[in-house]
DNA sequence: ACTTAATTGATAAAAATTATTCTTTATGTA
DNA sequence: TACATAAAGAATAATTTTTATCAATTAAGT
């Protein structure tokens, strides 16, 4: 298992095993959204509170340990913070995958024409995924 | 003032006065929250109830008149059903513009590459606007 | 004009999120 | 290693957001 305690502290936050529990769920599920991330935090902390999992979702979104993915019509799922990528979203099973597509020179182009000083990106392909054709 | 009756009609909605201005709304006022439309609304329904927003937001949703816009780090907008496009979002002053990007190529190789069968896009692009440099 | 199903406003209920309080604990320091 | 302390946890209340209910009203077809 790999050194959640440290990443932890990297990101100024205390390393509670509450915490570490968290990240090592998210690095094994990939995106999830709150209500299952307390699923599976309840499977090992039977009295974890709902209000701990809110906190350290917002703790660590200020902190940039993870960010949030607003997914079309549904619930936003968070990850791991990890370099910029998109999402492809299966409409019929719910499936997210990363994908990484190299925006830099579009974003470039929409730049320099909207004058809009471009940082961030956020985009998410939806359709069925190859399971689901 | 556009015929807005016969777009709800189009869209199987009766056309009460109070759809109409929302409809009237949305199309003066661009991306709107519902908080902010509900208080638009207030002005001219001085008694309007809030689940009558939310009600026929979900409707006019549910029949495509109009369509969310999930913003990062923020609540939702939404904006009347217009052709497909992207959005540009400053991040200091909060306006968010259309604007049109064609992503048919971009969209038609990652198709490819991920075997997925992609049929919309949802692309947020976040920075600064030019007054906000 | 009449009929009827749909919509509205008022309100209650439910769901989602945040705040509070008291107890426990992680972590830095002696 | 023990101690001090700020931070975090659980429990729970409060708040915010959204949906459901219901009686009165109204749009729209005949
Ligand atoms: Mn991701
Ligand atoms: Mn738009
Ligand atoms: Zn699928
Ligand atoms: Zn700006």
């Amino acid at each position: 298992m790999i050194n959640y305690t440290n990443t932890l502290r990297k990101h100024k936050l205390k390393a509670t095993p509450q915490r570490i529990a968290i990240v090592d769920a998210l690095f094994l599920n990939g995106h999830m959204s709150t209500e299952f991330l307390y699923s599976i935090m309840l499977a090992k902390f039977s009295s974890i509170s709902l209000a701990t999992i809110y906190k350290n979702i917002n703790l660590m979104l200020e902190n940039c340990l993870i960010n949030e993915v607003k997914i079309p019509h549904a619930k936003s799922v968070y990850e791991l913070t990890k370099s910029s990528h998109s999402h492809l979203l299966c409409k019929k099973c719910g499936n997210i995958e990363d994908v990484a597509i190299d925006l830099e020179e579009l974003v470039d182009k929409i730049s320099k024409i909207t004058e809009f000083q471009i940082d961030k990106t956020d985009f998410i392909l939806s359709g069925n995924c190859k399971n689901c054709h």
